[in-house]
DNA sequence: GCAAAAGTGTTATGCCTACACCCATGC
DNA sequence: GCATGGGTGTAGGCATAACACTTTTGC
């Protein structure tokens, strides 16, 4: 993305919702518009203009390639956002024309939304390079342009997805995870606390969660047993929803 | 959409997919390219470039105006198309160019879809004046460009939102319907045949399906009873759905 | 009277819900 | 030994799925 900036569009770009999850709390990763602390400094989603005859998604991929250095996360569209006004404020259409050097007059953006498996060991390169941190969704109020509204209907999104998909939730998972971790996720996502017997009981009959016969160390109270998602499985023995709701 | 060519966005187009239901089978609208029965024609998808600072929604707004002459149709986003070689057709790209009289490179295009309840009223006029017209679309097999991918996402998302959103239902039939109706357009839509007896019970429990004690008239069969969809008891009696599956 | 579609009830099964206590570990 | 979260079973009610015959009309 560093090359010559007359070959952007100046019409066209794409927003990256990336969800995370720690163990206790659903993730944003969000980007610090000045690089610095500044007073005026506001925090959006991770995107980028498009150029001329490139793939939406292969700018999707891209933008998150480069903000995380992963490769082959989950990535879906989310939405297009296409309102004549979407860029009132003109501290942000001047931060837009300063950063890509066109003139703009109109953007449309292509959301999407993308799960990661947090893992520390990136943190670091990506607040130094690119001034990206996680943060709790549940206490984000404000972004820049449209982009709160862009996590609203990222959030809406994932609610929805997670009902009949629960890879969703997986996705957001470390490789080895305890039953109560998958509960929290659903619950941080869906905003539902469920009862956990019942819960367990659901997950029980899932042939997709392997255990591991591992527990949890070091931690002060009874271990918990770790199980591994088994991708294959959940595309082999899951059955088709015939139910309609009324 | 007679303006001055110069105006129109060469990179962003909305299209239509425009759902009907004629008490039999799912219909949807298509536009003969060629405007005659040449032997090249191909059918396509109702829809236009944009022009520079116009909302996408208000344009496929007017793109259904224009063709049906109806006005607050039930319309919604449905996926934005942004491969580099959606175009790849020469004969597609010379149709495009001449119609527009632009050049083009890659055309993003946000596809909508609408639900019309289908009046044979105005079926004269759109054919007229847009070559437009009705097929059903399990008899659609290839269509111009990418149009194709877009009608079968436009299935793929509406059978997805019967589910749950049943009103989606509704707004394919005519103000008065029998049971039989609803059942038909489900199965038509899912592609799953339901029990009548345990169709009809659920029905049942719908509060928001009124009987207008009227009664189908000039059919060879005893005549079912007509039943009018109550937009208020549905949003006010919907209850929410908890469940999710494994 | 016959063809064609509308309309109707019961039973078995499985899923959802509600609910309270013991277990294993670290400190 | 105590604080912390992991882990477990049962019973009642409700929704689903499977199944076949009668009714009303037009011709």
């Amino acid at each position: 993305m560093s090359d010559a900036v007359a070959q952007y569009n100046p019409s066209i770009s794409v927003d990256c919702v990336v969800f995370g999850f720690d163990s206790k709390n659903l993730k944003i990763l969000l980007i610090d518009q000045n690089g610095d602390s500044l007073n005026d400094s506001k925090l959006k989603l991770p995107g980028s203009l498009v150029r001329k005859n490139r793939d939406l998604d292969e700018y999707a991929d891209l933008v998150l390639k480069e903000l995380t250095g992963l490769d082959n996360v989950f990535l879906r569209q989310l939405y297009t956002f296409g309102s004549a006004d979407r860029i009132s404020l003109k501290q942000d259409r001047e931060w837009i024309e300063k950063t890509y050097s066109v003139s703009i007059r109109r953007i449309v953006s292509t959301a999407y939304y993308s799960l990661i498996k947090i893992d520390h060991s990136n943190e670091e390169l990506m607040e130094r390079s690119h001034n990206a941190r996680w943060y709790n969704v549940s206490s984000v109020r404000t972004l820049a342009l449209d982009h709160y509204r862009i996590l609203t209907k990222g959030l809406e999104v994932l609610r929805m997805e997670l009902r009949f998909n629960p890879i969703i939730g997986f996705e957001l998972l470390p490789e080895k995870f305890s039953l109560r971790n998958v509960q929290t996720i659903y619950e941080a996502i869906t905003g539902i606390n469920y009862d956990n017997r019942n819960f367990r009981k659901k997950l029980g009959q899932a042939k997709y969660l392997t255990p591991l016969g591992e527990k949890q160390k070091g931690v002060a109270h009874k271990p918990a047993l770790l199980y591994r998602f088994d991708k294959e499985k959940y595309f082999n023995t899951r059955k088709e929803i015939n139910l309609f709701y009324i």
